[in-house]
This record gives C-alpha cells, sequence and structure tokens, in this order.
DNA sequence: ATGGTTGCCTCGCAA
C-alpha cells in the first residue's frame, strides 16, 4: 500500500513545524508540495531527509515552487512542464517513485481573467493537457498531483454564483481540466465521494475556514493503471485548523500495491 | 462596504 498526498504550503520555511509533524503522524510514502516560496538552496532538504525521505525540489525566489519527497529516492527527474522553453516560473516537478510516475503541479492561480495571467493560465492547462496525454500512453501507474487552481464543478466552491467569473471557475479553466478527465484521469477524490462538498483551501480572509467557505482546488488525477488501485482518498483538514496554518490542506490517496 | 489576511529580500504584489 502507497500512500500518496499532496499540500500547498504557502512557504516551505514558515510551514516546517506543521509539515513535519503532519510526516511523522500521517507518514506518507510520497508528498508533493507547491508554493514552497523559496529557492532550491533555501530549502530545508536536510531537515526532511532525517524524517526518512528523499527531497527533490524546483524552487525560485519569492514565489511558486514544487517539491517531492519520497521514502523511495526518485529518478528520471523532469524539473518543468514540457513545451514552452520560456516559462521560467517553478510550477512542476515530474519524477519516477517505485514503479509510480509521479507530478507535484502547481497551476497558475489566473486572476484577474481580464489580463495576461488569465492567458497564461489557460496555456499552462493545454500544455499540461498534451503532457498528461504522452504520460497516458506510456500505461503505466501515474499521479498528478497538486495545486490545479480549478474547481471542477460548482459543487467543488461554497459560493458558484460569487465565484462564476473567477479565473478558478470559469468555463475555459473548467473545459480545460475536464479535458484531462475525458482523457482518462481520475479525480480521485470524486471518485469515491462523488456528491459531497469538501474543500481543500479556504481564504485567510474574512473567517473563511470557521464558517467552512472553502473552494475544492487541490486534486490527484489518476491514470487509469493507478485509478485501479485506488483504495482510499481523503482531505485531512487538520492541519488547516492550527495557528499560522497554510491557506490549504493536505489531499491524501491510497493505492494497493 | 472595492473591505479583509498572509507571506514575500515589501514600501506593492500575489494569492
Amino acid at each position: 500500500m502507497s500512500k500518496i498526498a499532496t499540500w500547498n504550503v504557502n512557504s516551505v520555511k514558515v510551514r516546517m513545524p506543521h509539515l513535519t509533524e503532519w510526516l511523522g503522524t500521517f507518514q506518507p510514502d510520497i508528498l508533493m508540495l507547491q508554493e514552497i516560496k523559496c529557492t532550491s538552496s533555501e530549502f530545508p532538504a536536510m531537515e526532511l531527509k532525517a524524517l526518512g525521505y528523499h527531497v527533490n525540489c524546483v524552487g525560485q525566489k519569492t514565489y511558486n515552487g514544487v517539491a517531492l519527497l519520497s521514502k523511495l529516492p526518485a529518478t528520471d527527474l523532469v524539473e518543468a512542464l514540457p513545451g514552452d522553453d520560456g516559462d521560467s516560473q517553478a510550477r512542476y516537478l515530474e519524477a519516477t517513485v517505485g514503479d509510480l510516475r509521479v507530478a507535484s503541479i502547481y497551476l497558475p492561480n489566473g486572476n484577474p481573467v481580464d489580463t495576461d495571467k488569465f492567458t497564461y493560465k489557460l496555456a499552462w492547462l493545454d500544455r499540461l493537457g498534451r503532457h498528461a496525454r504522452s504520460l497516458l500512453a506510456s500505461e503505466r501507474k501515474v499521479v498528478l498531483a497538486g495545486d490545479f487552481n480549478v474547481c471542477p464543478t460548482d459543487i467543488d466552491v461554497y459560493d458558484p454564483v460569487a465565484f462564476s467569473n473567477d479565473a478558478l471557475c470559469r468555463a475555459e479553466s473548467r473545459s480545460r481540466f475536464r479535458a484531462l478527465i475525458n482523457q482518462g484521469y481520475t479525480d480521485a477524490f470524486r471518485a469515491l465521494f462523488p456528491r459531497s462538498h469538501a474543500y481543500s483551501f479556504w481564504d485567510y480572509q474574512g473567517g473563511a475556514w470557521q464558517r467552512d467557505l472553502g473552494l475544492r482546488i487541490d486534486h490527484l488525477l489518476l491514470s487509469p493503471q493507478a485509478a485501479d488501485r485506488l483504495v482510499a482518498v481523503g482531505i485531512d483538514r487538520k492541519p488547516r485548523d492550527k495557528e499560522k496554518a497554510s491557506d490549504h490542506t493536505p489531499v491524501w490517496c491510497e493505492l494497493s500495491d
């Protein structure tokens, strides 16, 4: 059995106490991190190695940044989403861990929608779609995990009307996410909880966490070979309830061997 | 009500 999780930590340096505690109690085999908000050389690799994890990351100064923690070593690393050599933002890390091909993804937010940020997001989603198709063709167990910054449907957002023009909910974003599903990827959480309103992100503002005004934007997408092994999935709300919490909380799944 | 909060080598920007 493998426990695989994704967590947008919103600054790994600030979140190290929560991260180390969560690793110790949950004991994931693979954890994909987003928004580490530091360069690769600043990443606290030594402390995480001391907890029994192999550490790989793609960082940049101030913004973005993704990482991969794994109990088994990671090989054959791809450190940027293929398809645009001019894209220098640290948003993608893919590797082989055991018999899994995994990717840590931090998709562009895309707001405001009347700017080039939205154009960049849609282009990034198109690139991800092309690359995801090539991964699917490998017929391996693939897990695309991360902060997709897409609410797939209206049940994934606490106020669909208020968010209807937000980049996370716009039809252009949802159609591209749905295209991934239509290729053959399974949204792990939705596969086992078809109707539940469960969120992975709550804004820091306005008491959103206390009022459960959230969005489900962190996802685990499984290739058919991985989806056949899916035995459990969940959203661990406990870290979000702590002092100095990230605005996201971990999403996890278990795959049988 | 154009508010509110967090993190970043900050005096605004991104989320």
